[in-house]
DNA sequence: TCATAAATGCGATATAGTTGCATTAAGAAA
DNA sequence: TTTCTTAATGCAACTATATCGCATTTATGA
């Protein structure tokens, strides 16, 4: 926390409470969260608006600190980019539920090739697992 | 094609020229189509309208010839379930560029392990590359 | 050809994402 | 500490996308 804090201040943003509010929500949250989710929760409700969150998230998402996700069947969710490993998902289909994976990432590896094979740079990846949980089936 | 409309058909959906002119249009596109793609596309603005074009991507889906694919920064786009084997894509983060990768799936068998290990079923998944193309780079 | 329910068009509405502008406040400089 | 500059904010408006209700049309089985 205190680490991405500092790496925000060498990134020149400027350490506000929403800052600190939203980027406290997300370390908390073990899960990633979206717009409405940052917007509604009562310790960022009450610092600042939906537009401070969208904005700050674009700040975070520009400066590399934040990672942004598209679940299927649901708007885009944010979660910080602490150290560079990105993580995979389990999500239901039907209720939406979010399930972090335990996996070392089969596909890793296979960027710098794709890399070169097609000339692009800044690569990165996601793997999105869906289904339907117990619940829902 | 002749096997989509027959897979249709089985589903109990019935074969309009709305119906016709979308699976048409997703099949001779090469990669996936929005909405907003489609509702445009000449052949299927002279037969429907956008709400058709919507419930008749909903129906697809719903009986599995369709999938919905998320990509960053992009509103959902979709494209035919031929056969079930997915596709993975690279896009770029700026100008929105997909391309479609020829490459087997690295992560197909991990589907029944993770179907088996949470208790999910009818499990699916999305692996998709990010970066800067040359031009944007 | 007729009857029935699925599919459609239209317009309205919901939801997510985004912006302009006047105001506030973080942090560097004095 | 006070002052100054400019990033960050709040508000409200706005755009784009997604979705729905209902009256009408049309595909298909009888």
């Amino acid at each position: 926390m205190e680490e991405l804090i500092k790496c925000c201040k060498e990134q020149g943003l400027r350490i506000t409470k929403g800052l600190k509010a939203i980027m406290n929500a997300l370390d908390e949250a073990k899960l990633p969260l979206s717009l409405q989710e940052l917007e509604v929760n009562p310790q960022i409700a009450e610092i600042c608006d939906r537009a401070t969150v969208f904005r700050t998230l674009q700040r975070l998402e520009g400066i590399g600190l934040l990672r942004r996700l598209n679940f299927s069947h649901s708007g885009a969710k944010f979660s910080l980019n602490t150290g560079d490993a990105h993580k995979e998902y389990l999500i239901c289909r039907l209720c939406g539920e979010v399930k972090e994976l335990k996996m070392s990432c089969p596909v890793h590896q296979l960027e710098e090739k794709l890399s070169e094979e097609n000339g692009y740079s800044a690569m990165t990846h996601e793997l999105t697992f869906y289904g339907l949980c117990r619940k829902c089936n």
